[in-house]
DNA sequence: GCCGTTTTCGGCCCGACTGTTTTCAGTCG
């Protein structure tokens, strides 16, 4: 996918467009790169397919930036780019990367001191040459240092899953402070992102200055790099940022709707304001000089004549639009998920990380959910618990024995026998059918071969879907965020055999999240049904749950889209 | 450079902080 690499030319081109002060043709570079990078097809692909007006029919696509693809697939450049480049030869993406740096400042830095990178920059800085720069000054050349420190340290986006408790944690004893009468997470996090950039705390206070000196003094702050009258910056450990705002209580919808963004939603929702003759910042929404709205964020969705938008929904993917014609989704919540179909045992007895079926059966009692799905591997994947067609049997008759012991008990939940068998390179499966069809389920992965062409990898996972005893496509696409991009794999007709065939596609909740978002979205809008797992191999792993359900809010998914929200009987007539 | 259920031309979100050039440009979110 060369989507990426040209998304990251725009946002280049947009830095050098802002340093010789073009106006308004920056944001359209940005624009553009925001397009291409949340596409979720092949840019090229849809040149070849449709040519220069497939291209322009593509959000902030218009003539130029098409001539600009069009040059890129056909010679690996764009002459503009390259232009811009031999006149300011700077790795412009690494330098604006350290905090405090825009592209103003790394042109001075290269034409006087020729500085190209970061290294250029470190040693620079280190031999204080900076500082006397006009327009630097010793504090700058300070924080370039520092900044530079941080990068070093920094994992760049961490994923949600490792932030959010860290962040829930921070959120408790900001609640606790006795000054504090509001506070809540905002940004990103908020909007349950795949990945996290920073986190951002926002409150109420009676007395802000010791709120925030609190909050710079938090175990783990290593650095604090802003403290104004409203807001507060800090580096901790572990590589990332956090930032307190503290908004006076009239405002605190409005700070809200606009500190958790994201910034295309909120200037989409700034020009509705705008239409209506008003203007909406984060002190509220106001006629003329009068405040209307601010204290809530429902208030200031209503003042703009908007219905509340959900946080995961706010990235202006539609649904302002939505929201304008009374279509916006009823999203799915944790508290409708049922049971979890996608959960790895050793099978007899607790061993290592592992649990025993009996031990998981109890978390997920204590979950609330009705079920639980134990699905091992099989015999093709070589780990140490995966099954082969007798084992298989075999645990299937202790779990008979195991849900006739509750029945005895009087519990009403139920242990359904499936496994996650693989789903070989021709596209046969790894286990024999009349094993398969003796159990409540199938879950069907590709743990192999990734690097097929895309029509092979797609007959492959087709021909999995066209047996009749397999009932869920697992972690369809192969991703693990931040590590492993996914296989190539058709994924329109994915969904139409998914479709014709009634196989269910998998939103895993592990650090796959695998359906992402946009295809979640796909699948709903062509009514493919999917099932939220968490895919646990450890001890305690069932708590993912909640990103799962995340991952599928932000694909619009509601309740009748995900079968685990489903009472056991009609889950298991709901599969093949 | 892009876009249009009031526009094919005339708009394009809004405000704070920082450092330094002391009145504002650059950067950030």
């Amino acid at each position: 996918m060369i989507n990426q690499e040209l998304a990251k030319i725009f946002n280049d081109i947009a830095r050098f467009l802002r340093i010789e002060n073009v106006a308004f043709k920056p944001y359209a570079y940005e624009k553009a790169a925001i397009s291409l990078e949340d596409l979720k097809d092949d840019v090229a692909q849809i040149y070849i397919q449709g040519g220069r007006k497939a291209l322009e029919e593509i959000s902030g696509i218009g003539k130029a930036m098409s001539d600009h693809i069009e040059e890129y697939i056909k010679t690996g450049k764009i002459k503009l780019y390259e232009e811009f480049k031999k006149g300011l030869p700077v790795n412009m993406d690494e330098l604006t990367r350290v905090e405090g740096l825009g592209p103003r400042k790394v042109k001075v830095l290269y034409q006087k001191l020729g500085i190209k990178n970061l290294k250029d920059l470190e040693k620079a800085a280190k031999k204080h040459e900076i500082a006397p720069l006009f327009g630097f000054g010793e504090t700058t050349e300070n924080n370039i240092l520092q900044g530079i420190e941080f990068l070093k340290h920094s994992k760049g986006r961490s994923l949600l899953q490792d932030i959010l408790p860290v962040a829930r944690e921070v959120l408790k004893v900001l609640e606790q402070l006795k000054e504090v009468q509001r506070a809540s997470l905002a940004g990103s996090l908020r909007r349950r992102k795949e990945t996290i950039g920073d986190v951002d705390f926002l409150v109420v206070s009676k007395n802000p200055k010791k709120t925030m000196d609190f909050f710079v003094a938090l175990p783990g702050v290593q650095k604090i790099w802003g403290k104004g009258g409203t807001k507060a910056s800090v580096h901790v450990k572990g590589g990332f940022d956090m930032d307190l705002r503290v908004v006076p209580e009239k405002s605190y919808g409005s700070a809200l709707q606009y500190f958790t963004g994201s910034q295309a939603h909120n200037i989409a929702t700034r020009k509705i304001a705008i239409d209506k003759g008003l203007k909406l910042s984060e002190y509220g929404v106001f006629k003329g000089s009068k405040q209307i709205a601010g204290k809530t964020e429902e208030d200031v969705y209503k003042a703009i004549g908007l219905p509340y938008v959900e946080p995961e929904l706010r990235e202006d993917q539609g649904e302002i639009d939505a929201a304008l014609h009374g279509a916006l989704p009823k999203l799915i919540e944790l508290k409708n998920i049922k049971g979890d179909l996608h959960v790895h045992s050793n099978w007899e007895e607790a061993d290592g990380g592992k649990s025993s079926i009996e031990t998981l059966a109890k978390q997920a009692m204590e979950l609330g959910y009705e079920y639980i799905g134990i699905s091992d591997h099989t015999k093709d994947l070589k780990v140490e618990t995966s099954l082969n067609e007798k084992q298989l049997l075999q645990e299937n008759e202790y779990i008979k024995k195991l849900n006739a012991k509750f029945l005895a008990e009087g519990q009403k939940f139920r242990i359904l026998h499936g496994c996650e068998a693989n789903i070989r390179k021709d596209g046969s499966i790894d286990i024999d059918d009349d094993v398969l069809e003796k159990l409540d389920y199938v879950i069907a992965s590709v743990h192999s071969v990734f690097k097929m062409d895309k029509s092979q990898m797609t007959n492959r996972i087709e021909k999995a879907m066209q047996n009749p005893n397999v009932d869920i496509i697992g972690h369809p696409t192969g991703r693990i965020v931040n590590q492993r991009e996914e296989y190539q794999v058709d994924f329109d007709k994915i969904l139409k055999i998914a479709k014709e065939t009634g196989t269910i596609l998998e939103i895993n909740s592990s650090s796959r999240l695998d359906l992402r978002d946009l295809y979640i979205r796909r699948a709903k809008a062509e009514g493919v049904k999917m099932v939220i797992n968490t895919d646990t191999h450890q001890k305690n792993q069932m708590y993912l749950m909640e990103y799962g359900v995340a991952q599928a809010r932000r694909g619009w998914a509601e309740k009748d889209d995900i079968i685990n929200t489903l009472p056991v009987e009609q889950l298991l007539k709901n599969l093949k």
